[in-house]
DNA sequence: GAGTAGATCCTCT
DNA sequence: GAGGATCTACTCA
């Protein structure tokens, strides 16, 4: 198991570099406490173009402003004042590509991500969803800017790779305000793995 | 099982 | 001052 290299994120597909992030392990190691989980769902936002984005149209503020450093450091950022959402930023230098992860298959430190989460036992619902996450790797907005290669945060290949038929893309989820950009197929996940974020409203 | 409301706060206008 | 890349719980059928 290693750690993804710089080059991984260094890239100018962003579709690409999502599909690849499906089967890898992000890993979190918050005072010598690990979690980590398989990554199953991501979504991919497309930089200035992409209304989804909060970079589109080249909005640049302190917020988004983490998106346009190099890739490979962690944008983490609160919604709707509860949810801490994880996202992998990708691409060079003031090109503010984004990946975000919806959904991970618990692999280490479970009883910690209970705790986190105040859950009682492990089931499909502990790591579905971007909020969840979060809240069960120990992610907060305090993380955002950091890098992914650092020890105490950084993504693994263990080896597993998915085959193309295996990984589903369709429109992402919420973000209907995005007009004609809502439609896009960004969001990848495995199929039929029981972690994979349900319905969407 | 499906649909809806409420939580709750940072960021940008 | 408004609204958001969400989740959960509760209502109603």
């Amino acid at each position: 198991m290693k750690c993804l290299p710089k080059s991984f994120y260094q890239r100018t597909d962003v579709l690409q570099i999502a599909r690849e992030l499906l089967g890898k392990i992000l890993v979190t190691k918050w005072n010598g406490k690990i979690t980590a989980g398989r990554i199953v769902e991501c979504e991919a936002y497309h930089g200035e173009i992409d209304r989804a984005s909060h970079a589109f149209g080249g909005r640049r503020t302190n917020r988004t402003e983490v998106m346009y450093a190099n890739g490979g450091v962690a944008y983490v950022y609160l919604c709707y004042g509860i949810h801490h959402m994880f996202n992998v930023v990708t691409n060079y230098k003031n090109i503010p590509h984004a990946i975000l992860i919806r959904a991970l298959e618990p692999l280490q430190g479970i009883d910690k991500m209970l705790e986190r989460t105040g859950k009682l036992k492990l089931d499909n619902s502990l790591t579905k969803g971007p909020g969840n996450i979060s809240k069960a790797m120990g992610i907060q907005t305090a993380h955002t800017g950091i890098s992914l290669m650092s020890k105490e945060l950084f993504i693994a290949d263990d080896g597993t790779t998915y085959k193309t038929k295996e990984i589903v893309a369709t429109a992402r989820i919420g973000v209907d305000y995005a007009g004609n950009d809502a439609k896009l197929k960004y969001r990848f996940f495995v199929k039929g793995n029981p972690y994979v974020s349900g319905k969407s409203k």
